[in-house]
DNA sequence: AAAATCGATAGGAGATTCCTATTCTGTATC
DNA sequence: GATACAGAATAGGAATCTCCTATCGATTTT
């Protein structure tokens, strides 16, 4: 008992329709006509219906053989568009890509790599979609991205990691604070400051935490900041002072009139690496490189003094 | 090299996005574990194209993958379309029906008709389309229409038609005219008419000429009208008398103040006889006569007092 | 009447599809 | 670290489909 029809016979059907005539049809098709005959007669035993009239003249499909031919283009269309696309896809830059990345990075430089990509593989459709870091993990092992934009390193022999640049860290302190009076810090001017940070689902917290460690600063834990704007806002509410990743800064604080004042580290050490993460199994890695290096080529080009590349 | 996919895989395919498991894709479709991993193998040969990550966790749709099952579900939406409805259509009046008629008779009958045919018939469209009889004739055998409404009879073994009534003829005259004295005509007023017709390619044509023929009138060859509106403005031109059908009187002549009189015979013989025809091959004779019988229904109710039932 | 056309039918060869059994790979478990 | 456990891939053989050639039956043409 197979309810549906073949693709085959389908086939067969518009092949009758065009051609008027048996024979014509099965040569189309490549077939005798015989077994034309028979697909068309299984076909129209499936749906106990006729589907073609068979006369001297001319053969002519019924009515309900219009409606079928009708549904059968459209299938055969969708089916060639399986045939020449499903290649394309996977191995140039079309289609659909479902693109993960961290809320204190994706927003501030992905603008530029979308255009881009854009510009430069108009068949291209981004899904762009933000979570915290560790949440974008089990969102990438699951299936829910192709790759993630994220904080490196991130764990787990399945994923394959791919190492784009270094974006400093800045701290981020009051405008008041006596450290603003410096242009340039070193870490050992940590040591006694009250640092905020994000919530434990982020990379940066764990990294902060870790400097605060090293360099004998206090992490506040009362208050985790939900986004890097609202840690912006709290250090401006003189709450403590944190550490802003650099695009950040040039994207959000530097260009507007904010009551914070952000300063670089002498040392490139306090910076976090940036890379993009897929599933190691991914058969995509080659499309995947294509677009790290579009990344990295969007930061060398705009911000090239601000990173290390 | 079959290029193809086949419509069995593409519902493999489907299975495994909805399962992200083989095994529980396998159950759903019904087989075995590996009939489907191989069909699903076979599908990401012929396309070139891997299409499912395979991995412990989870098993996941590429890019290409995801592509594919859209496409594949627009296939699954139209193949059940056409299990679900190819019966219907052909047993019930559904779908699309090709209704050729007379430019004689269809103007003045049909509206009423496919007003309550589409009341009783919410599914059925009917596609109307004009021509002369004997076009009509042709484009039925050469599969143009599904039916026909014209007048009878209709010559060709590979013919059936179904008679629907006879329709009174009127005789079409000058209002100046002496005959538009009479109420009622006899064919013996025939004699001597000099008679006005349709081209050749019309019935009416030949059963005006016999009657001219059998009464002893004039049928003028060098003007022959091209539709009975023509015919009508002749008439009134006074170029000569014609025969016009009742219920194109009824529609076109009565219900305006033209200047033309028309007058009924006393003899039901002077009429002709309109029918229903289709193809003997049709295998939807079953639906056509529920149609007839619609016709009939219409004529009685609205027409009865005009018509011969 | 004979030949030709056109689709349906019959029977058998060759592909496909599917099944069971088994292997392979990587994960959890002890 | 050996062992069981999942889950997909592979192997081999049975069942089913698909197709072919040959032929038939009905109808039309010559």
């Amino acid at each position: 008992m197979n309810t549906f029809p073949t693709y085959r016979q389908l086939r067969y059907l518009v092949a009758v329709d065009e051609a008027r005539h048996f024979g014509r049809a099965a040569d189309r098709c490549g077939i005798s006509q015989p077994s034309l005959s028979l697909q068309i007669g299984n076909l129209e035993d499936l749906l106990q219906t006729r589907l073609v009239e068979r006369g001297r003249g001319a053969v002519t499909l019924t009515p309900a053989g219009r409606e079928v031919v009708e549904r059968a283009r459209r299938i055969g269309e969708e089916m060639q568009a399986i045939v020449d696309r499903a290649p394309l896809v996977s191995r140039e830059l079309q289609g659909t890509l479902r693109l993960g990345t961290t809320t204190t990075i994706g927003p501030y430089l992905l603008p530029l790599v979308v255009e881009r990509l854009h510009r430069a593989h108009p068949g291209l459709r981004l899904y762009v979609r933000e979570a915290a870091p560790k949440v974008l993990r089990q969102e990438l092992l699951d299936g829910q991205h192709d790759l993630t934009l994220t904080q490196l390193p991130e764990t787990g022999r399945d994923l394959r990691e791919h190492r784009l640049f270094r974006e400093p860290l800045m701290l981020a302190l009051p405008e008041a604070h006596e450290l603003t009076a410096r242009e340039m810090l070193s870490v050992d001017d940590l040591a006694g400051l009250r640092v905020l940070s994000l919530g434990p689902a982020y990379a940066l917290h764990d990294q902060i935490a870790a400097i605060c460690r090293e360099h004998q600063a206090e992490l506040l834990r009362d208050y985790e900041g939900t986004s890097l704007d609202a840690l912006r806002q709290m250090v401006g509410m003189g709450m403590g002072v944190t550490f802003l990743p650099r695009l950040y800064v040039l994207s959000e604080v530097e260009k507007r009139a904010l009551t914070i004042a952000t300063r670089p580290f002498r040392s490139g050490a306090v910076s976090r690496t940036i890379g993009l993460v897929w599933r190691r199994n991914s058969p995509n890695a080659e499309p995947f490189q294509r677009i790290a290096e579009i990344i990295r080529a969007v930061a060398r080009e705009e911000f090239a003094p601000h990173l290390q590349l």
